[in-house]
DNA sequence: GATGCTTACTGAACCGGGTAAGTCCTCATA
DNA sequence: TATGAGGACTTACCCGGTTCAGTAAGCATC
């Protein structure tokens, strides 16, 4: 099956197709009666530009990149990234803009992943994900000048676009959650210590718990999977001093804890409390359900595209504050036993 | 920046930008002097080719196609569609070939996508997923020779490739054990009944509990969310010859499944037994863990990758079969209660 | 030394759009 | 009636690769 082109259309129409292009894209040049005549012959034909042909004239390829650094066994688990990913695509299919997406395992390879699709100029910009501490990205791109916006910050993002949520202030109001209803020892499962996400919410529950005037802070490293989360619960949980509550840094890993304390035959929420970051319908499917940090995360990947776009369209970059995570509280947590 | 192009190559090695062309893709016509010196200037200048000049030409586009039909609700949820594509992306790296993601709604939005895609020359082939009981869109990718391979069947593919399992044996391997275990009331929770493996899996389930002499086979449908799988459970537990061994369609619901059991009372597994088909780590985490059908999803796209560029190299379409999943005994099963 | 055959290139057309510059009309105005 | 302005197109070239049809040089053969 031949695919129409543009100069299918002009021979059709009788004009040049110089004409036909005028036409399809609103510019000036054609009468209204020829546009209108176009404009049919294109829909009757099911005309579709060769994206390959527009993007190597007007430079432009019509297509945002998205690589994802993470192994592909945590990947799968996390709600996160999908519903990050929907909530980007919706943004992008609503101005026909295509998706790339690319699954690497470490961040040279995601440089690499981009140097070649800057030089291939297979995308007109990128989303970067689980911004790090010291990110040698945001130079590589910079110096590139790639468009990009990070997903994540406020600090760190160099000359790039960001948008973030106040990870601080949700931790803190979680805290402050726990304490208030007795908890005196809280402990947290931290998701990987060179994203910078993780090192703002560590700072945020060391300063929190030493306001509130609570026991040291203990927090343990772990990677977002569910068997490191389980890991890290038992160890907690075998402590002498064992902590009343736990702050997960993702739903999978609260899960797992979940799981753990119940095969320890501790007692939910009475005996531990349990706090998800993130989420996800997972939360609610559990019994008991989780306490959790929601946040529309559809949303946020929506906003990034739509900064995103925006860079692209030459708007300058800005830092943009998504909504803070609302602590929702459900059945996995209550004041502490005894 | 500007990016480097053949013709600056060319300009450099003091040559034809044909000259160039010939060398860096490895085609006879230069000498191996000459190839090695373009190819050493290419590599000093960081080259990478034009992907929209060289599909233009070439008229491929070195990018596959993947349409998701699923509410963002559910496919945020489900392990199995980020493993598959983390499978299906790992096969296309190695290739240098893109992935090009679009989330719909409908198929007929999803149809659309394809016919765009085509028209756009933006992919070089498709993969489709959830596989109908008619598909029209396996007619309309015959129609427009896009190359496609289809993940499912082996039926109702027309003359399109595909990879596939055989759930049916799956599941007859999963109602043999429970029936062994003593249990003589079993029911099954469905994904959309829409879906092809939906009906291969209940004309299984149902053939299955007739030979062995069971109860009538209960099945109830449901869309894969966690919330109707809960409900189905529900409905379940409170008939009055309530089952003694549930089997659901995805992992998601199982695990709703086990907290709705929870939720009334239900000791797992001594008064219910539950199996998930799809072993996702989630199925491992939860208290007790879950009996789960397994198999290698990522290996799964991998194949589905691998022939899909088979397809698009020309090679002739093929049924694949992949594994059989494997009935993986966990904490959630045993014999019932009394 | 004319003929044929390789080898190693060059030049130009081509893919399918976008777009600046040029041409031809028509109509209003001096 | 000449002049100019604007509208409606056409022409021609550009983007950056691929590829086909030359072409010139080198070598062997008779």
């Amino acid at each position: 099956m031949k695919r129409p082109t543009i100069a299918d259309i002009a021979r059709r129409a009788g004009v040049s197709k110089g004409a036909v292009s005028y036409a399809l894209n609103g510019q000036p040049g054609v009468s209204e009666a020829t546009r209108r005549r176009i404009l049919a012959i294109a829909e009757e034909i099911g005309f579709n530009p060769n994206s390959a042909a527009r993007a190597l004239s007007g430079s432009m390829s019509n297509a945002v990149g998205l690589a994802l650094c993470r192994p592909a066994r945590t990947l799968g688990m996390e709600p996160f990234f999908m519903e990050l990913i929907s909530g980007v695509e919706g943004e992008l299919a609503a101005r026909s803009y295509a998706l790339t997406l690319q699954v690497v395992t470490t961040v040279t390879d995601e440089i690499a992943v981009y140097r070649r699709w800057w030089g291939e100029r297979r995308v007109d910009g990128v989303l970067i994900c689980d911004l790090r501490v010291d990110d040698e990205r945001i130079e590589v791109l910079e110096k590139l000048q790639l468009p990009a916006v990070v997903i994540g910050g406020p600090d760190g993002t160099g000359s790039l676009g960001n948008v973030w949520s106040d990870e601080s202030a949700a931790l803190v109001e979680t805290v402050e959650y726990l304490a208030a209803l007795g908890h005196r020892r809280i402990a947290r499962v931290a998701g990987l210590p060179e994203l910078r996400h993780t090192e703002i919410r560590s700072q945020a529950f060391e300063g929190a718990c030493r306001r509130m005037g609570l026991a040291e802070a203990t927090t343990v490293s772990s990677d977002y999977s569910g068997e490191e989360g389980a890991r890290a619960t038992r160890r907690l949980l075998s402590s002498p001093e064992r902590p009343t509550a736990v702050i997960y840094d993702n739903d999978v890993m609260a899960i797992a804890g979940l799981g753990v304390a119940q095969e320890m035959g501790l007692s939910v929420p009475a005996e531990l409390s349990i706090v998800a970051w993130d989420d996800s319908p997972l939360c609610r499917l559990v019994h008991p359900a989780l306490t959790a940090l929601s946040r529309d995360i559809p949303a946020y990947g929506a906003l990034a595209a739509q900064r995103l776009l925006g860079v692209i369209g030459n708007e300058p970059p800005e830092s943009h504050q998504d909504e803070t995570a609302r602590l929702t509280p459900r059945g996995s947590t209550a004041p502490p036993g005894r």
